[in-house]
RNA sequence: CCGGGUGUGGCGCAGUUUUGGUAGCGCGCUUGAAUGGGGUUCAAGAGGCCGCAGGUUCAACUCCUGUCACUCGGACCA
């Protein structure tokens, strides 16, 4: 059968999981290894969902009011060290220039593994007055961080990312500004990616160098593992005590601004390929595929087959991101390409489509097949992407519904963690001892407080004291 | 960083041990012909400092030492 080949091409994912994943990321040509350990090529294929992914994130971010400025890539050891847990959590993974040229400097660099001493240096040069703020910035670049274990798109040493950085007169605005951009993130999530996720509240521990609170969103992979997908934090005033950013309020007195930092990274390509891939390839949403539809004309040496196929193809590009393809390869190659490439809808136009005046479409998330007279083309190719979105959507979810449990004590968490691949919903009492005993004995992390609670008990999975808190734990990547 | 696996044309692998003797297969690629609604067929070609660096040897893909990368699991992180 022509079909072994394929089939062996990609591993499957209920064989071998990570392979699958690195499969796909390769054979997709998401990526190539570089010559630098944990340092991706990203290949024209995958930049170009993350620049799909940027141009929506991008739009949204200047809709609610923020600014795009451009930070440089190195930060001076002293001012990396301001602010002290911040420091902590971030030296043991940051890559140093210790030269320009042959000269030794007389103080190192670091790359930035993010960027909130920079724009805090910079917040207190800039902000004088109530009249300053806020300040609604954010920057779309790379950073580093020296990681041990790398997987591409996952977790590698450099990066690109988006890292927004708000300054406030007010605790309540930058509060406010955190959630909002939570939320921005979780709609990004849902309506573009159409991977469904639980907004809620780090815990001490998993907390944000530096911040005082840290907002996730979290999603849940098809192999049950939890990524978190993007995150928002609340820095109350610390940054702006450690690096003296102080203004003038309207009571002429000095005051401290408060701030916030969010950001998502190419992380989000990883999401999509592990929340919504299978055996035969990349399944991508709509919104941020690169080629919405491709044309594959069918008997092409046939008379008139290439016309008709260039007069559907002018038509589909007014609608879509659309492609035909006009080389050689058997269609049967062809279909299993675009799939493979995660392509969502597949046109496909030969002799006897031409002569009933229709075209056959196929859905990738799905491979139900349609049969739309030409007259209908434009409006059948609209309405099959959205319906694509929404049961990809609906899919996932389902799938990370069936795949959440509920624990109610120890033995239970211990049984389940050990058993069923997914989310775990269990009580806390808040304890960091609790909390590290789960990692322990079950293997399991707490993902997020999530903002919308569940009363499943009243005592901690954990020591069985009172617990008010309702998490979500899990194994993470 | 700790432990396991793997590095041989673009990709997937064989060859390595008891036998050290100058590299082979499939896919892909190029050319030609036929085919064309699920990875089509036939024919002819091109392509390899055997991850890198040392060492042993008349001779190393093969033995020894070191190193790098990828990968899986663990610890740490987006």
């Amino acid at each position: 059968m022509a079909n072994e080949k394929m089939v062996k091409a990609i591993t499957s994912m209920d064989e071998d999981f990570a392979k699958w994943y690195t499969d796909i990321v390769a054979k997709a040509e998401l990526m190539d290894y570089s010559s630098v350990k944990g340092c991706m090529i990203i290949r024209p294929y995958g930049y170009a969902i993350w620049e799909n992914i940027q141009k929506t994130l991008d739009g949204m971010f200047k809709e609610t009011g923020h600014e795009n400025v451009c930070m440089p890539m190195f930060i001076p050891e002293s001012l990396l060290q301001k602010e002290k847990d911040h420091v902590e959590g971030f030296a043991p993974e940051v890559a140093w220039v210790t030269h320009g040229g042959n000269e030794k400097l007389e103080e190192r660099l670091c790359v930035r593994p993010t960027s909130e001493t920079l724009f805090c240096d910079h917040y207190a040069n800039i902000i004088q007055s109530y009249r300053d703020l806020p300040k609604l910035y954010n920057q779309w670049c790379s950073v580093v961080r020296w990681e041990k274990t790398t997987r591409p798109f996952l977790r590698s040493r450099e990066f690109l990312w988006q890292e927004g950085h708000t300054i406030h007169a007010t605790a309540e605005e930058a509060q406010a500004e955190t959630v909002r951009m939570l939320e921005t993130y979780a709609r990004f999530a849902e309506e573009y990616l159409a991977i469904p996720v639980v907004k809620g509240v780090k815990t001490e521990k998993e907390r944000f160098a530096g911040a005082a609170d840290t907002y996730t969103i979290e999603a849940l992979m098809h192999d049950g593992k939890a990524l978190q997908s993007a995150t928002s934090h609340y820095f109350g005033d610390g940054f702006a005590r450690a690096f003296n950013i102080q203004f003038t309020d309207k009571d002429n007195k000095l005051a401290y601004p408060f701030q916030t930092s969010w950001g998502c990274t190419t992380r989000l390509i990883g999401a999509v390929i592990m929340t919504h891939g299978d055996n035969d390839g990349l399944v991508l949403p709509p919104a941020i595929a690169p080629i919405q539809t491709v044309l594959i004309p069918i008997a092409a040496h046939k008379e008139g087959v290439v016309e008709k196929a260039n007069e559907v193809y002018e038509r589909l590009c007014k609608v879509c991101r659309a492609k035909i393809d006009l080389s050689e390869q058997s269609p049967g190659w062809k279909f299993a390409e675009y799939e493979m490439k995660g392509v969502p809808l597949r046109v496909e136009l030969g002799p006897k489509d031409i002569e009933k005046n229709q075209c056959v479409i196929v859905r990738r998330d799905n491979r139900q097949k349609y049969f739309v007279s030409l007259d209908d083309l434009e409006s059948e190719i609209a309405r099959l992407l959205v319906e694509v979105r929404d049961s990809m959507l609906e899919a996932a979810r389902n799938r990370r519904d069936s795949m959440t449990y509920v624990a109610h004590d120890l033995d239970e968490m211990i049984k389940i963690a050990d058993e069923k691949p997914g989310f775990i919903k269990a009580m806390w009492c808040g304890d960091r001892e609790c909390e590290d005993a789960l990692k322990e004995k079950a293997g399991v992390t707490s993902r997020c407080i999530p903002l919308e609670q569940e009363h499943i008990g009243d005592t901690c999975v954990c020591c069985g004291k009172k617990a008010d808190k309702m998490l979500y734990w899990g194994k993470a990547y």
